[in-house]
DNA sequence: CCCAATTTGTTCGTATGTATA
DNA sequence: TTATACATACGAACAAATTGG
């Protein structure tokens, strides 16, 4: 293994185990080259990487800090449905319900637990410019996140996932989603207001912390009358003409 | 703009104007810094960019080639069809119909035309395991793609974007993707052997060549009863342990 | 099978530019 | 203004993969 993913798989270990905190800034490149031993050139190609996975921000000037949940984040990264127009918008979310409940055979196995462990279920309505638009069902462990109930979800403050970091030290850094048309139940059509086998979205996100560990099981089902499930592909990286 | 920005929009006006076509290798890192005279180093942190948006494929001991449209390219990042449990495969593709009509007001907007230009409409349906899920209808200009007839198109070897690339010179670098899920109408319903109002995925497709020059618009319509509609996000970089 | 030439990949070190506080 | 941090650019040396003899 070249020494740059040495020196990366040491900063990832650094920030997975706490040593460096989300919004935290990491010692200079001089520093941390210095360090490891290494060549600032060295360390500046795992810094790159890091980067581009979006688990380390450098800003010029500045320095180069831990990535942390904030709405910008969640939007670019996590947050793919947007207005027919091309409108980006953070949605606004309502808790429906919390529940303890036991895991069964899809959400075991993509939590990689068994079945019937326990996990919380939680059932939100998001909405965009004030209409209920996507029903979110996420499932994460009991014993990964103990003492989760539904007072400290409701008063938490910003996006579920900066809450996760903050108050379990459990950091999301990407998710995988598979997609697949359905016709809506009854209780997600009176939840979303659409008449009963309307053909929706349903999109199951495994949301994964460091190492691929899987920390949440998420099925949102959207109404897509009004808005799209968007992909974004890589952008090129030109610069201004 | 930085110097290795410079390298960059060189090579890729050279790669845009055919100077290096596709599938060609470029001169050696050493040659290329000479040309321009700019160090290794400068030249390598342009082709580095270039490669991480795959208009460029590095091989160590080999050399740098453009990239070209292969059935793996094609797979990996245009095709995002897979059965539920995972199993990748490219899709075999029969032609449907080939027709000469004028673009309405959504293609116009989407391939930057005027309603009412000519364009070439060819439909197509995807098969999986021999079995029909995809309904496909791509529309491009007939301005572009002058000289475009159901015959060539037939008898084309390879993918579709490998047709564009050979026989027109058009190579689309990238696509934007919008999804939503939709009650079946009866053509599609008959093609994809499903029953009326069956709900299946709608993705629309802009495919775009250089400078984000839209040059193919396409309508997927998925059967996701035993497929799913892949998002593949940004993938760590960390090799083997 | 091995060797030599070629090409990209990795690592080093240094100097200078640019943004931020 | 000054100090600090990241960004860019240079050049050199060696490693690793590939190819052809």
């Amino acid at each position: 293994m070249p020494l740059y993913r040495v020196v990366k798989r040491a900063l990832l270990g650094a920030i997975e185990g706490g040593t460096y905190s989300p919004g935290s800034s990491l010692p200079s490149e001089s520093e941390l080259a210095g360090a490891f031993g290494v060549s600032i050139g060295t360390l500046r190609k795992a810094v790159d990487e890091l980067s581009a996975e979006h688990l380390l921000v450098r800003r010029q000037g500045r320095g180069t800090f831990v990535a942390s949940h904030s709405a910008d984040r969640f939007l670019f990264q996590f947050f793919h449905v947007e207005r027919a127009d091309g409108l980006r918008e953070v949605p606004s979310v309502e808790l429906v319900s919390f529940e303890r409940v036991r895991a069964d055979e899809e959400v075991a196995s993509a939590l990689r637990l068994r079945a019937g462990d326990a996990v919380f279920q939680i059932d939100n309505r998001l909405l965009l410019q004030r209409r209920a638009v996507i029903y979110d069902r996420l499932t994460v462990s009991a014993a990964l996140f103990k003492g989760l109930n539904e007072k400290r979800l409701r008063e938490r403050s910003g996006t579920i996932y900066q809450m996760y970091q903050t108050e379990f030290g459990i950091s999301v850094v990407r998710a995988l989603e598979r997609a697949r048309a359905t016709a809506v139940d009854r209780q997600i059509a009176r939840v979303l207001g659409l008449p009963l086998g309307q053909a929706v979205m349903q999109v199951r996100r495994t949301a994964l912390s460091f190492g691929d560990r899987p920390v949440e099981y998420r099925c949102s089902t959207i109404n897509t009358a009004q808005h799209d499930y968007v992909n974004r592909l890589s952008k090129p990286n030109l610069g201004a003409a």
